[in-house]
DNA sequence: GAGTTTTGTTGTACGGCTGAACTATTGCGC
DNA sequence: GCGCAATAGTTCAGCCGTACAACAAAACTC
């Protein structure tokens, strides 16, 4: 992403090797020295060492007490990203719950806030007054350690537009045509306005798998009451033209299926909703995903036919995405991760018999690792790699 | 692209201005002085015309004569791409014919030899032997004009890799598993051997559309035996986690359609595939796509009917597109553009009737601009593109 | 034809990286 | 216990590429 669009000035070399000092540093395995940052990177010790006083005096590099090796030689000063220095903020607002949580750049959680309550057809300007109210006491929580806010991400369960600030429309909360950001209005302690960019729900719990053990590339699909998903390739969310890709709840599954709210017949949601799932499985729509697997687990004829046709058209619509975006990797999330042992193979047997690669290459279907409210984790992650990815805008 | 994997120093600057420069010069709507460039770019003059004067003396640029404009003050030198000096090399193989293309940079083409022919189930080793020699002769054409060749492109009508060295598989040649790049062992007249990769077909012409006036962002459907898609983001091919992303001939259009050579059924090949096409006019197999177009402009039903079907559906596996990968235009390419009088508005219909964000920007359908071959093209320009985003490596 | 304006070039200053020399701190052998 | 080797980190001259400012070149204007 480093803008090529640009004059490159003396500046410019300071700005992109200090990334790269960064990045070294963030993705190692194991805590390296400033040698062994130098020789990951290529640079010389004298400038990483220059680089790193400039990252531990901006609090985004910690410096841990030397540790004599086994080895000859002075012992090496063992550098870590710095906890409990700069946080991001994930925020959401989905049809259940609203929540606040930010996250250091070790990954811990330091503050948090999430409320529960249907927000099915909510007023934007009155739900997104409550969720500030969350955001500025996580905020005041954060600032109190004595840690500074980087920014914060907010989710939102609908079409959002590349750039980051205008909700086109989300179905299921009712809401359409929101510009959130200016309605949030969140500052720092100082008083200066907070960096905030919307994003999809799905597209930012995607970005939260980041944080375990997943391959570079991947396809993350959320089953809620929609069924939304976040393309990731090389650690990266891909968006396309507008932000708005992902959207295979509506893809055609049967032209003869049921019609679905979007005017089509046959769409994925109609089959794999957490909704019809529910329904499909004799359970009121506000039931739990958790009454499922309860149903499940006690051989319930209707709820293991319903997830059995769930898992066979998701796995169609998947199949469908593995051969127009080509994905090695498909992380399923939301309900599907809690009903991963009944899905997970229907589905993965239904792409590997269409995936038109699979036989150079099995798709591996696996369930999600991050725990719940996974989009806010998502979103804290993105601002903390946002800072990472240009640290000279922090230091 | 700019690889912010590696450490950035002096030469690094260089490097990257350079390319800013030669993108000043190459994406202006008329010739730039140095002047204009360094108020495009944001360099002073003075770096300007340092990085010029190596652009020129490279070949990559050319001065053309001072001309004097109706403002006060000393006439501007114009700068334009060099023609005739550096030269890109297109190859393809596909069902029909080979062929090999050189464009200069400006876009013209400066040799080119194309034999016809069928090459189903054809023999790697003795197919690429001719390419070879048609390559050879238009090298030496090239290289007897005082022009250099940069590298080359293959085009080929199966799944490669993303590194463009491998052809896992290309069912209508009868190809498997084939390395083309050291059996063809292409070398400049001075025997460095020659940078060439292997990019699949219809890639490589939706890079050729670039040529004429598409949006930076665009899907690429070429209709052939086959039917495959390019994606092209910001004007760049977006190739998926292993380059075999775009295949949309393979969307399943109806789960009770026909059977389908890929084990599935009702896959968009069996509706809108050139043999389906011809097949379904009372045409046989190897007559030409113009064909078509007589019986449809003499009325014939079965052929209207036919084209109809395939439009409706093209136009559901394009929706499909259009939902999980967010682009806003699609340009019809191979077969589809020369049918499009009678395919296009069915496309088009379908795809707003489907994709979920059609309300809020509508989704654009138009014919490819490319001439025939258009993969030989898009090969060439691919070569020059990289050039001209690397200049330092040619100066 | 002198003044003005814009283009392109020349020379100095400065910032950031390199490379080599240097200091700091350990383990090891005797 | 002490010298030596090894490794980590720092200091400083040198180099490279850009910025900035002054200058030369070549038009237009009145």
């Amino acid at each position: 992403m480093p803008d090529g669009g640009a004059a490159s000035r003396q500046h410019t070399l300071r700005e992109r090797n200090l990334r790269l000092v960064a990045a070294a540093v963030f993705e190692a395995s194991a805590p390296p020295s400033r040698a062994d940052v130098a020789a990951a990177t290529g640079l010389t010790r004298a400038t990483v060492s220059t680089l790193v006083d400039r990252l531990v005096a901006g609090g985004l590099v910690a410096e841990l007490p030397p540790v004599a090796a086994q080895k000859a030689g002075r012992p090496a000063v063992p550098l870590v990203p710095a906890g409990r220095s700069v946080v991001g903020l994930g925020l959401e607002v989905n049809v259940d719950y609203l929540g606040a949580r930010a996250l250091d750049l070790l990954g811990d959680v330091v503050a948090e806030r999430v409320v529960s309550g249907s927000l099915h057809d909510s007023d934007p300007r009155e739900v997104l007054a409550r969720l500030r109210a969350l955001a500025v006491e996580v905020i005041a929580e954060v600032e109190a350690g004595g840690m500074r806010v980087a920014g914060a991400r907010l989710a939102l369960p609908g079409l959002v537009d590349v750039r980051g600030a205008r909700l086109e429309v989300a179905p299921n909360l009712g809401w359409s045509s929101v510009e959130p950001v200016p309605e949030l209005d969140l500052r720092t302690g100082d008083g200066a306005p907070l960096d905030v960019e919307v994003a999809n729900e799905a597209k930012l719990a995607a970005l939260a798998e980041l944080a375990g053990d997943v391959p570079p590339s991947f396809l993350y699909v959320s089953g809620d009451v929609g069924v939304g998903a976040g393309i990731v390739v090389d650690r990266h969310l891909f968006l396309g033209e507008r932000g708005w890709n992902g959207e295979i709840g509506h893809v055609v599954v049967d032209p003869a299926g049921p019609r679905c709210s979007c005017g089509a017949t046959g769409c994925l949601e109609q089959y794999a909703g957490k909704e019809v799932l529910l329904r499909g499985s004799g359970l009121p729509p506000s039931a739990p995903v958790h009454a499922i697997v309860d149903l499940l687990r006690a051989g319930d004829d209707a709820a293991l036919d319903t997830v059995r046709r769930a898992g066979r058209a998701l796995g169609a619509a998947l199949a469908t995405f593995v051969n127009l975006v080509d994905v090695s990797t498909i992380v399923l999330g939301g309900a599907y991760a809690e009903l991963f042992d009944w899905v997970g193979h229907v589905v993965g047997g239904v792409v590997e018999e269409r995936a038109l690669a699979a036989p150079f290459a099995p798709v591996d279907v696996r369930p999600a690792a991050a725990g719940p409210h996974a989009a806010l984790t998502g979103g804290a992650r993105e601002v903390l790699r946002s800072v990472v990815a240009d640290p000279a805008r922090w230091v």
